[in-house]
DNA sequence: ACCTGAACACCGTTCAAGT
DNA sequence: ACCTGAACACCGTTCAAGT
C-alpha cells in the first residue's frame, strides 16, 4: 500500500486512572450519599472505576482518607470578615461552620471521629480562636473556650446525626418517632422519673438550632463573666468549689 | 451383682449457661479491658465460653447490647444529695458522671453513639434537670442546659478516648507524643496561622480536667446570666444577633 | 507507576440442627 | 429452651503479579 499519512493516534501521556485528589472528591460526594456507616473502601473504589487495593496506592489508610475528607468539609465552610465585634464575629463563624456540617450527611461524625489535621481545618480554628481572644481574655482562657466552641458545634451536629443513624437502622418514619416519644414519656412512672416528664415537653422543639444557639449563647455568656470576673469588676456570682 | 445404693449425681436442673445479665456484665468487663474498637460478639462470646451465635438468643443484635452496656455504666454513678445550693448541685453531679465515665475505658464513647434509654441512665438525667431547674429558670431552659452540660461531660470524655485510640493505633508513646505535637506546631507558618502558635502553648494543659470544668463552668455562668436576665435585672450584656 | 486478583484475617448475623 | 456448626454477606488490608 503506498504512504498515507496516518498519524497515531497520540496516546493520552497515561494519565493515571485516580489520583489522591479524586479519591478525596469521590469519597467526600459518598459520604454525603451514603452516610458513613455506608462509606466502604470496596464502593469507593467501584464509584472511581478501580479495585479497592488501588485506593491504597493514594492512601495510607481509611484513617488517612478520613483526615483528608474531614479537611475538605472544613474547606467548605466560607471566611468570615474580621471588623466586626468579637462575639458577632465567633458567631458568624460558627453559623458558617455549623451551616457547613449540614450540608453533607454525617460530616460531623467524621470531624468528631477524626484528629483535626489538615491545614483547612487548622486555618478555621486559627480564625476562631482570634475571634474569642478578641473578648479580652488570656490566651488560656480562649484556647480552651475554643475548644469548648468548637466541640459543641462538632457534637451537637454529630449527635443528631447519629440519632438519624439509629432511627434509620430501627426502619422508624419521622412522624413515628414523634408518637414514640410521647408514648415512651407517657410510660415512665411520674414517682421513679419525678422530672422526666416535664423535661421531655420541653426537650427538643420544633427548631432544633435553636437549642444549639441557646447552648453557645451560654458558652459566650459565661466567658463574658470569665472577663468581666478577671478584670476585677464584680463576678455575676462566686464560683462553686469543684 | 448385688444392689448398690448409688443416687444418680443430681444433675444441676440444668441452668442455662448464661443470661442476659451476664452478658452485659461480661460485656462492660471485656470493653474496659479491650476497649470500643475490640469488643466483638465473638471475642464476648469466647469469654463467656460460649460461641457467638448463642448471644443473640439473649440480646437483639449488638446495637441492644451496647446501650444494656451503657444503662450498666450510668448505674456506676453515684447519686448525689439534693440539700445543698443548685450550683453545688449540679457541679457534684457532673463530678460523680465525669468521674464514673473515667472508671472504664470507652465508656463515653458508648455512651455518646447509644441513644439515652434504660432506667439507670434516664434517672441520672432526671437528677440532673431537678438539679438545674432548682437554678429559677424555665424548665424549657432547664432541659436545654441539661441537654448541653450531659453532651459537655460525655463528648469531652469521648473526645479524650477517641485521641487515645489514635495514638495507640499510631503506635506513638506518650512521650513521642508531646514533642510531636511540639514539633507539628513548630512547622505551621506564622503568617498562615498567625494564633494557632500562641493557642497550641496554651492549649491542653497538664490537667485535662481543667479545661473540662473550665467549660462547665462557662455554661453554668451562662446560665446564672440567663436566670438573671429573665427576671429582668440588667443582663449581662445585650445578646448579639443571630 | 499504577492497577488487578486473590487471598488473609476478620466482622455481625442467621438458621437448621442438635440436646 | 438453649447452644452449636456452618454458612452468608460483608469488612480493611496486603502482596505478588500483570501492564
Amino acid at each position: 500500500m503506498s504512504f498515507v499519512p496516518f498519524a497515531e493516534r497520540e496516546r493520552p501521556p497515561k494519565r493515571p486512572a485516580i489520583d489522591r485528589d479524586r479519591v478525596v472528591a469521590a469519597a467526600l460526594a459518598l459520604l454525603g450519599e451514603v452516610g458513613l456507616d455506608g462509606l466502604t473502601m470496596r464502593l469507593l473504589a467501584s464509584r472511581l472505576g478501580v479495585k479497592a487495593s488501588s485506593l491504597y496506592r493514594h492512601v495510607e489508610h481509611k484513617d488517612e482518607l478520613l483526615i483528608l475528607i474531614a479537611d475538605a468539609i472544613a474547606a467548605m465552610a466560607a471566611d468570615v470578615p474580621t471588623d466586626m465585634p468579637w462575639r458577632e464575629r465567633v458567631i458568624a463563624q460558627l453559623r458558617e461552620y455549623h451551616a457547613s456540617l449540614r450540608r453533607i450527611r454525617d460530616a460531623a461524625r467524621v470531624l468528631a471521629e477524626t484528629p483535626p489535621a489538615g491545614r483547612n481545618r487548622l486555618k478555621k480554628i486559627d480564625a476562631l480562636f482570634g475571634a474569642v481572644l478578641a473578648s479580652g481574655c488570656s490566651p488560656k482562657a480562649a484556647a480552651d473556650a475554643c475548644y469548648h466552641l468548637n466541640n459543641l458545634v462538632v457534637s451537637y451536629a454529630a449527635d443528631q446525626e447519629r440519632a438519624a443513624a439509629w432511627t434509620e437502622r430501627a426502619g422508624i418514619s419521622e412522624a413515628d418517632l414523634a408518637e414514640r416519644k410521647r408514648a415512651f414519656t407517657r410510660m415512665l412512672s411520674v414517682d421513679e422519673f419525678p422530672n422526666l416528664a416535664v423535661m421531655a415537653e420541653f426537650a427538643g422543639s420544633n427548631d432544633p438550632d435553636a437549642v444549639f444557639w441557646f447552648g453557645i449563647d451560654l458558652l459566650l455568656d459565661g466567658l463574658e463573666a470569665h472577663v468581666a470576673a478577671a478584670r476585677g469588676e464584680p463576678a455575676v456570682e462566686s464560683r462553686a468549689p469543684r
